[in-house]
DNA sequence: TCTGGGGTCCTTACCCGG
DNA sequence: TCTGCCGGGTAAGGACCC
């Protein structure tokens, strides 16, 4: 029935999840149209329920639209903090069907299942029990999967039959299956490239997949070549369970727009607070911060900064985001306003130094403090990642006295 | 009809030092 | 000393995803 599967991949996407989160806790809001999302103004639709999308609506069109659409649709505001605690539940599931689970969303997750047919039975075994577990754990939530073997054929499987289907293809005949399908589905091609690819003759994912590497990527550049690979069915790309967040952000679009800075400041202080929340909770710091403003007219401006010092403090993003503030030659009005903190490393187990490497230069780097204690167990740490011991000993290839430095502090 | 909020990744421009 | 080139690093913007 099924060839070789040098490996499996199962991708699980949640059915319409805020939707159905909302009505599995509110017994009255089942089987109707649901719209949740932000009733104010300038609010979009987050998630609508299956009962609400043959009028038509769907996610992130403007509730007032989808209401005009949809009248008798029921709208209720979105409770994030109901939906994350759902989805770690998920989650822990389905690491107990694989040590690799890489979440891409709250409500969707690639799961490596190589190597667990002794244990789970065949693909499409796999996928009913996935599917069947999930309901089980969350008292009646639906998933789709798809099982295959690379990432994007089982993503796109997963969507293939929607609600509560599985779709499995098989690697051999999976390029073929993919084929037919519109450009619009390769993994990167939104509004803006979809046209592109189609102005080169190609429309559907068969026609990517004939065409000569060398055009796309002259004409896409890496984009090009990545949508050859996910056309070739090929894409080597592993399940990676260990990836870590690389900014942490806040942004609010205002009800008017605004060009007051006093009032722009107080939804600078906002995020501020929010992000250090969030930062703290993560046992994080940041070493960086932007600030984004978007104008009337849609157009959006960021600055950003590199902090003194890393920090998890809203006072200290503050003033920094003030500053930048002030670098924008632009005076609005706006009609969003947000910060984002980035290069993201562990709270306290890092300290900075500053060094000069082998070619006299100043790095600035970073030394796990839990690594100093053992002294020669340390970890050289660069911007929140380590770095291998080869490219370590090239920047400080003097670890003594490295230590020495930090030790002082 | 009027466009959210959370992110990631890529491209381009520019600065700096050698 | 000036000029061009190259590479690394950083900043800004844009496209995309859910």
């Amino acid at each position: 029935m099924h060839g070789d599967w040098p490996r499996i991949v199962a991708h699980a996407d949640m059915d319409s999840f805020y939707a159905a989160v909302e009505q599995l806790d509110d017994p009255t809001l089942r089987g109707k149209p649901l719209l949740v999302g932000s009733a104010r103004a300038r609010g979009v639709v987050l998630t609508a329920s299956y009962e609400a999308r043959p009028f038509g609506v769907g996610s992130a069109m403007p509730m007032v639209k989808a209401r005009r659409l949809c009248p008798n649709a029921v709208v209720v505001p979105p409770r994030f903090e109901r939906y994350q605690e759902i989805s770690a539940a998920i989650m822990r599931l389905f690491g107990d069907f694989s040590p690799e689970v890489e979440p891409l969303s709250l409500d969707e997750a690639f799961i490596e299942m190589t190597g667990s047919e002794r244990l789970f039975g065949d693909p499409e075994t796999m996928g009913n029990r996935l599917k069947e577990a999930i309901r089980e754990a969350t008292g009646g939530l639906t998933a789709s999967v798809g099982v295959s073997a690379t990432k994007y054929v089982a993503k796109v499987a997963s969507a293939h039959q929607k609600p509560d289907g599985l779709t499995v293809v098989p690697p051999d005949s999976a390029k073929a299956w993919l084929a037919p399908m519109p450009v619009a589905r390769l993994w990167g091609a939104g509004a803006k490239t979809e046209p592109r690819l189609v102005a080169l003759g190609l429309r559907t994912i068969g026609d990517v997949a004939d065409a000569d590497p060398k055009l796309l990527v002259d004409k896409l550049g890496k984009l090009g070549l990545h949508f050859y690979t996910l056309a070739q069915a090929t894409d080597p790309r592993r399940v990676d369970g260990g990836r870590k967040s690389k900014s942490i952000g806040s942004e609010n679009t205002l009800a008017c727009d605004v060009r007051d800075k006093g009032e722009i400041k107080r939804h600078l202080r906002r995020s501020a607070d929010k992000i250090a929340r969030r930062l703290r909770a993560k046992g994080l710091v940041a070493c960086g911060v932007g600030v984004k403003l978007k104008t009337a007219d849609f157009k959006s401006l960021t600055r950003q900064k590199q902090l003194a010092e890393p920090t998890d403090v809203a006072d200290q993003l503050y003033v920094t985001g003030e500053e930048l503030l002030g670098a924008f030659g632009h005076s609005g009005p706006f009609r969003l306003v947000g910060m984002v903190a980035y290069d993201l490393a562990p709270a306290g187990a890092t300290a900075q130094a500053g060094l000069f490497d082998t070619f006299g230069r100043r790095r600035q780097l970073e030394v796990a403090i839990d690594g100093l204690a053992t002294r020669f167990g340390g970890k050289v740490v660069q911007r929140g990642e380590e770095l291998g011991a080869e490219r370590a000993a090239t920047l400080a290839p003097n670890l003594d006295f490295l230590d020495d430095e930090i030790l002082e502090d």
